[in-house]
RNA sequence: GCGCCCGUAGCUCAAUUGGAUAGAGCGUCGGCCUCCGAAGCCGAAGGUUGUGGGUUCAAAUCCCGCCGGGCGUACCA
């Protein structure tokens, strides 16, 4: 068990005895107690004791108690006296060597220094480092990732894929049956434009030779002819909005200036900071539009495409609509396209070492969504409204639109036949849908529904994130307007850190030298790591400046500091010429006479907490700092504690224990967030 | 208009969900390589947690009002 659970157990044990003691007393001494308080239910009992937590300052101690505030005025008496009671009633004498009262009833715990030695050996003999299989494991769905395939991936989809995979990766640590789906989007639209480029623009031979290639760039010149002709043809109105924009505002500023009351005064110009937003607005979106204009104004070849297909966007969602009705020839397209998209996926889930249990998309739903339309229609749930099929919800303004006037299915009608699917088939407990926190209103709808069609007792979870900024403090993209490809962010991070490694300087050190082999490895470790601890170390529903530079630059709060640092501690054991086993094995709990000694052994006996902390809260960040205290406490004990130099052998083997434990914990911790190490960088 | 989210050191971000004197990194300034890896360590400066009220033993955290920003808002996903 944890050491703060055992804390907590002592605590409940403790609480239990002390109030029972204040209500013998306040029944025997009437006069001076006006409480008639039954006592603390399981439940109370529990939060009362849940108040144990690890200091917040180490001269407070390990761990702090704080529920003798709160339980002095259910109880009417001064929060130090039930804190004298509840030290009185704790039996932590094993665990503790001084325990205090301070402050309005703080209880301080210090733990004794054998009993962390003792738990560090324990741990080190331990394959799970001491962290206990959950006594409840639940079994939990994680989707994440769902690109839409058939268009290069992005920035955008890193935070699903990292944060999902880390979740993933840690529950099932814990004990949890972890079930990894990748919905990916396989059945949309880009299909229709890939496909309507394939019979318009596509080059047999190149399709044969380069699929992705031949594949990305129908893409990309489909969209972009799309794109012209919606600019073209909303350049006109979007320069009316300016001009409307401005002569309100115009107006506006007239209307403060004849106003006469301060509070008409107040409020008109309000309303025209509100229109002055608004005007800026309208000025960005019609640059936006001129830009594209002008700028395939000049390519001859684009224009001359672009004016032999004005009706592109309608022709694109038809073929997507007869790819639906089952048209065999876009069908067949489909098909043949589909795997080449997954290929290339799948190249970038395996240089993220990223993997799912299941890949089931949007088309794997396909024909059961007319089943799912029907069933709600029966159920007395949708209704017809404006000719498409609607669930009206009483907390939204907007229904859940589950099949559009058209006839065709909305995403919110896949993600209902998921739901069905996941019940049956993974007997999900727990679904995470690991996606960006501005879809969180449909999957408030999608939750709701879910509730009134008898999903109550699968926990449904939106666990949303930020979006990634650019440096500009906006949505992470090119000058051009488009998205930043993913892949190409990775080779830059790669080729960074190999030049790192490529340091003269640096390898000179090394004995024996580095081969290309082994640098090509550790760039790829620490480039893909950086990429990857960047996006993991911000609290997932934060917004975060992307910033390629910090990344990978290699110092301070990085994936590289940690990596180094179990790189040191590898070479301190290679150098020591004892495995890591042999050390297990055979040795006792360590010393811990040196402050920096204590304090390692103290952070590393947390590394459960910070996975309970991730559980809780479906936020790898608090992994992310537990490891980052981790190395940084493994650093100060490095500059004070020679190893292998040390005065005695005794004293090498007991700090080679904590050095082999940090190892271990470096390592696993980076593992479950999907970042690997290397022996030496 | 309505709804959701966010304002923390010059910059980028934390803060175990209400706990003690708000912490890191970058940047700035100053120290440390005859000693197991300097991708490192130590120190200094830097804050009225946007703002004004409220709740209580205790507020960055909860409630209300302002100010500033982002996102969403009926047939894209």
């Amino acid at each position: 068990m944890l050491i703060l659970d055992r804390l907590r157990q002592s605590f409940a044990a403790a609480l239990d005895k002390a109030v029972q003691h204040f209500i013998d007393q306040g029944s025997a001494d009437s006069a001076s107690s006006t409480n008639d308080f039954a006592g603390l239910s399981q439940q109370d009992l529990e939060s009362y004791a849940a108040m144990v937590r690890p200091t917040a300052d180490p001269r407070f101690g390990d761990y702090q108690a704080n529920c003798a505030m709160p339980l002095a005025k259910i109880l009417g008496r001064a929060p130090r006296d039930i804190a004298t009671a509840l030290v009185h009633y704790l039996d932590v004498a094993d665990m503790c060597d001084d325990v205090q009262i301070a402050g309005p009833g703080f209880i301080n715990l210090r733990l004794k220094s054998q009993f962390l030695g003792d738990q560090i050996a324990l741990m080190l003999k331990d394959d799970r480092l001491g962290v206990p299989l959950t006594t409840s494991p639940r079994t939990i769905v994680v989707d994440y990732s769902s690109p839409n395939v058939a268009k290069p991936m992005h920035v955008g989809h890193i935070r699903s894929t990292v944060i999902g995979d880390a979740l993933a990766r840690t529950f099932r640590f814990m004990g949890h049956h972890v079930i990894t789906d990748n919905h990916l989007g396989d059945w949309g639209t880009q299909f229709g434009m890939v496909i309507y480029g394939f019979k318009h623009f596509g080059d047999e031979a190149a399709l044969t030779s380069c699929p992705v290639d031949e594949l990305s760039r129908l893409y990309r010149l489909v969209n972009r002819i799309i794109e012209y002709h919606t600019a073209a043809s909303e350049i006109e109105s979007a320069r009316t909005a300016v001009a409307d924009t401005a002569r309100m505002a115009e107006a506006a500023q007239d209307a403060i200036a004849a106003a006469k009351e301060p509070k008409e005064k107040k409020s008109l110009e309000k309303s025209h900071a509100s229109i002055s937003k608004k005007h800026a607005a309208a000025i960005e979106k019609r640059d936006k539009l001129e830009l594209i204009v002008t700028s395939s104004a000049d390519d001859a070849t684009f224009m001359h495409l672009a004016a032999q297909h004005p009706d592109i966007a309608d022709a694109v969602l038809n073929e997507t609509a007869r790819l639906h009705e089952g048209d065999a020839d876009n069908l067949a397209l489909w098909k043949r396209f589909l795997p080449y998209c997954r290929d290339e996926i799948d190249r970038i889930y395996q240089r993220l070492d990223v993997s799912f249990d299941h890949t089931l998309g949007e088309s794997f739903y396909h024909e059961m969504l007319g089943k799912v339309v029907e069933d709600l229609r029966s159920a007395g749930l949708a209704s017809d409204s404006e000719g498409a099929v609607c669930v009206f919800l009483p907390d939204f303004d907007a229904p859940m639109i589950v099949r559009k006037r058209d006839g065709a299915f909305l995403y919110a009608t896949t993600d209902l036949a998921t739901l069905f699917y996941r019940r049956q088939h993974f007997a999900a407990d727990e679904i995470l849908y690991v996606v960006d926190s501005r879809q969180s209103e449909h999957f408030e709808k999608l939750f709701a529904v879910a509730r009134r069609i008898g999903f109550e007792d699968i926990q449904l979870v939106h666990v949303n994130f930020g979006t990634v900024l650019g440096a500009d403090g906006r949505p992470f993209k090119t000058r051009s307007g488009s998205s930043v490809g993913l892949e190409s962010l990775l080779d830059e991070a790669v080729s960074r850190a190999m030049a790192v490694v490529c340091d003269p300087e640096r390898s000179a050190r090394l004995d024996p030298p580095m081969d290309d082999f082994e640098k090509r490895q550790i760039a790829s470790v620490v480039g893909h790591g950086a990429i990857k601890y960047a996006d993991l170390s911000h609290h997932r529903t934060s917004d975060y400046k992307f910033d390629l530079q910090k990344m990978v630059s290699m110092d301070g709060n990085t994936s590289t500091y940690i990596q180094y640092a179990y790189a040191r501690v590898s070479g301190i054991m290679q150098k020591g010429g004892t495995e890591l086993q042999q050390i297990a094995r055979f040795s006792n709990a360590p010393l811990l006479d040196d402050p920096s000694e204590r304090a390692l052994a103290m952070t590393l006996l947390k590394f459960g907490e910070s996975l309970a902390q991730v559980r809780a809260e479906y936020a790898p960040n608090f992994l992310v700092d537990y490891l980052y205290e981790t190395a940084r406490a493994y650093a100060v004990f490095n500059e004070n504690c020679p190893v292998l130099k040390a005065s005695d052998d005794q004293t090498t083997r007991s700090r080679l224990v904590l050095v082999a434990t940090t190892a271990r914990v470096l390592r696993q911790g980076l593992e479950l967030l999907g970042i690997q190490v290397v022996a030496r960088m």
